[in-house]
This record gives structure tokens, C-alpha cells and sequence, in this order.
DNA sequence: TAAACATATGTTAACATTAACATATAAAGG
DNA sequence: CCTTTATATGTTAATGTTAACATATGTTTA
């Protein structure tokens, strides 16, 4: 019966999925897990060039998915929901699934 | 230090997050959360034409999200990994979060 | 307030994705 | 084996995304 109101989110949820299907995004998200880190921490960690992290930064932040802090000369981001960790985890465990053993039922 | 070792799985999530990415993908793949459907089901219920349906179903299928089994002239589609069902549910949650009530520590 | 540092923004070209259409294949029934 | 039904595939134009670069902004300290 409301079987049909989760349609609602369907779009957002699109729009989410779009922000983790890059991989410099999804490296930062799974970098920022445990603490929260600077624009420079984030360069160095990764190898990339400041204005692309700072680019996917405020993609990322402007969907909510982390928020930042300005503490002297830098900014310091961090996750701003855990829910997002659930989503990377639960898709790792797809990955996992689809790696290492192809189907469950055919094989 | 094992913290590196996620790094693997990334590109592979990447992948898989843009599949999900896509409304009419999504929508399939919610469509197919409670029974196998046959193409023009899918036509049917999400009111698209039948070559976008295949089309996506096979790029679903392709990357193992969704199996297919022939039935006389029909060809029924079913979801192939139940996990995937956890990320859309993960991701539901974070879109419920972000929609309805902004951020949790700030407000 | 100028210099140095940290970060953000704007622009554009390369590339990837999607949608729309025509057409191809495959099975079933007459 | 021809027709109908169901689905798949190929092609192309429109659109969206990413990466790379130059440059701008904001903060601190001398």
C-alpha cells in the first residue's frame, strides 16, 4: 500500500549515490572516518592537487555529507552524518561478495 | 595500519555507487526489492520505454546486481545480492536525516 | 598593511553518461 | 515458415562530470 512512498526519496537517494561514485570523494569520506583532517592533511594523504580537494570538498559539503570548522589559517572537515558510513559499509560488504565468490545461488 | 587495506575496495565502490546513481536504475532495483519482474513489468510500473528498461537492466546485470531467467517469451529479472538492499536502506536512512532534519550537532 | 600561508573559486577542454530512436534477435503459435 | 510478442542491441546527439589550470579570497603575523 505505501509501498510507494519511499519514491519519495528515491531521487535524493540518487543524488547521494551520485556524490559517492567518485572515487577522489569516496577516498576523502573514507579518510575523514576516524578524524577529522585539513584540506592539506587531505592533499598530502591522497596526491592530489589542492584545488581538487578543495573542489570535492565543498561538493560534499554542500550535500551535507561533511561539514567544516576554521581553526587558525585552516579548515578542518568532517563527517556530518553517520549514517554515510553505513552506506560505505554495507556496500563494501557487496563488494566483498561480488570479488571474491561471483554469484551465491549460480555459479 | 591496516587501515590502508579498505583502499582496495574503493574503485570497486565507486563503481558500483554509480550504477546506483542513476533514478532509473534505482528504481528497478526498488521495484525488484520484492519479487522478480519481467521487462515489460518494469516498462509497465515505471511508465519508460522498453528498450531504456532493457538497456539498464543490462548494465544492472552486467555488474552483477540483478540475474535474469527465461520464462517462454519473458525474460524475469530478480535482485542478485541481497546486500544491495542494505545500501539502498543505509542510504534511505542518511536521505531521511538530511530531508527532515538538517544536521544533528548543529542546528 | 604587506608577505606568506591555507584554501576557495572560475574557466575550459576531455571525457563519460543518458535518452531516443531504429532495428535486430528469439521464442511461441498458427 | 510467417507472424506476433517480448526483449536486446547499436548509433548518435544532448547533457553532465571531471581534471587541470590560473587566479582569488581570507587569515595570520611581522
Amino acid at each position: 500500500m505505501n509501498e510507494n512512498s519511499d519514491n519519495i526519496w528515491q531521487d535524493e537517494m540518487a543524488r547521494i549515490f551520485k556524490l559517492l561514485s567518485n572515487p577522489t570523494r569516496l577516498n576523502i569520506l573514507v579518510l575523514l572516518e576516524n578524524h577529522p583532517l585539513s584540506v592539506n592533511d587531505i592533499v598530502e594523504k591522497l596526491q592530489l592537487s589542492q584545488p581538487q580537494v578543495s573542489h570535492q570538498l565543498a561538493i560534499l559539503k554542500a550535500h551535507q555529507l561533511i561539514n567544516s570548522e576554521r581553526v587558525g589559517k585552516r579548515n578542518f572537515y568532517q563527517l556530518d552524518d553517520p549514517h554515510i558510513l553505513n552506506v560505505i559499509d554495507s556496500t563494501k560488504n557487496h563488494v566483498k561478495h561480488v570479488i571474491i565468490g561471483k554469484k551465491h545461488g549460480e555459479l
